[in-house]
DNA sequence: AAATCGTGGAA
DNA sequence: TTTCCAAGATT
């Protein structure tokens, strides 16, 4: 284990002057709002300043408080959390408005070990809102103090095991400023951020370089160790585009699958790409809807697109879509009945949360 | 404990 | 192209 006496508690301040210097102006900087945090917070998890921050501005101008973000229907704040990723944090976000509205008088919990109680607040979470809102002396290790802690001190635990994230946060504990814990964590992370980044880090004017141990052996991207490895599973994906005059069926995805809440089209998967011919002669008898159906689709127009590729972390997935346009209201509403999705307006599609590989294939396709 | 859950940017 | 991964949490 390595010593996390650091020279007469130097750490902390030499860290704070440097973070007064360099620090950016952030929003959630100016601050200490509660509900601001938690929701910079929760669109910051495992995003980027650069993308994560335009979505905070119209957050915060949309739902100016926590009773604001309660009232708001889930699907539209589903569809102005479209394009972040991970919507989960979303509809976490609006369970746990509502409990606060509800159960706790609207007023958030001020201390680390009540937020953590929050759906959707993990120990990094609970612990950047005690501290920047309510000043409490708590740690938040995030994957920026993961990488400048184990450079600077040699730390080689693996950060995907809780028992390394457990030393990770003892060490981070064991540093923290007495006077401004708030400081601290805004000042460790942004440093990993801007100074100490993963690749290429600024060495050269660090106020660690003479007692880095990652440096001194020249094994800067070596640390952070994390063992943990992805599997991505390969998947292909047929849409189905039922179209009439400007209207469309679809479907919010339900379930435990990807995109959860959010609006997609017919979906069939199969192992492998399927021309449009194989793919109808593919249908099991639960995928096959109302008699005269698949002769409707086979006799009209259907447009094929060009296969779609969408990167998800876990997930490769392939992606054709093919565009049946029904000759009159009546079969949509038909087949709208038979498969349980809605018929949707161009208007109401534009209003509905959707996957970013739905969203590009409306814009080139059918906007 | 290991898998799952998005998207976009950079090396 | 591939790989990594960014202010993680949940199950």
């Amino acid at each position: 284990m390595t010593s996390t006496t650091y020279s007469d508690n130097s750490f902390d301040s030499t860290l704070i002057s440097w973070y007064l210097k360099h620090k950016r102006d952030l929003p959630w900087r100016e601050t200490t709002d509660p509900y601001k945090i938690w929701l910079s917070e929760i669109i910051l998890q495992q995003t980027r300043v650069q993308q994560g921050l335009p979505y905070y501005e119209r957050f915060v101008a949309q739902y100016p408080t926590v009773k604001d973000f309660a009232a708001a229907p889930q699907d539209e704040i589903l569809r102005l959390w479209q394009g972040l990723g991970y919507y989960s944090r979303a509809r976490n976000m609006h369970t746990t408005a509502n409990h606060i509205v509800d159960e706790l008088g609207g007023t958030f919990p001020t201390s680390y070990k009540e937020l953590l109680k929050l759906k959707g607040v993990g120990k990094y979470t609970a612990a950047a809102i005690a501290s920047f809102a309510f000043k409490e002396k708590v740690a938040s290790v995030d994957g920026n103090v993961y990488r400048v802690l184990s450079r600077v001190f040699g730390m080689a635990d693996d950060i995907a095991s809780p028992k390394g994230q457990q030393a990770f946060s003892e060490l981070a504990n064991s540093l923290i400023s007495e006077e401004h814990p708030d400081l601290f964590n805004q000042a460790l992370m942004e440093f990993g951020a801007i100074q100490c980044t993963p690749a290429n880090p600024n060495c050269m004017f660090c106020p660690f370089a003479q007692e880095c141990v990652a440096r001194s052996n020249g094994e800067q991207s070596s640390f952070p160790v994390k063992t943990k490895k992805v599997k991505v599973k390969k998947r292909f994906l047929h849409y189905l585009v039922f179209e009439h005059k400007g209207m469309l069926l679809m479907k919010q995805r339900k379930g435990k699958d990807i995109w959860q809440g959010l609006f997609d089209f017919y979906l069939i998967e199969r192992d492998k790409f399927l021309t449009f011919d194989a793919l109808i002669s593919s249908l099991s008898s639960d995928e096959i809807w109302g008699t005269g159906l698949l002769e409707t689709a086979m006799d009209n127009n259907v447009k094929e697109s060009p296969d779609f590729k969408h990167i998800l972390t876990h997930q490769r997935l392939s992606v054709r879509f093919f565009k049946v346009e029904l000759p009159n209201a009546e079969k949509l509403q038909e087949l709208s009945n038979h498969l349980g999705m809605s018929v949707l307006s161009i208007d109401e599609v534009n209003d509905s949360p959707k996957p970013i590989l739905i969203e590009n294939y409306l814009k080139e396709y059918i906007y």
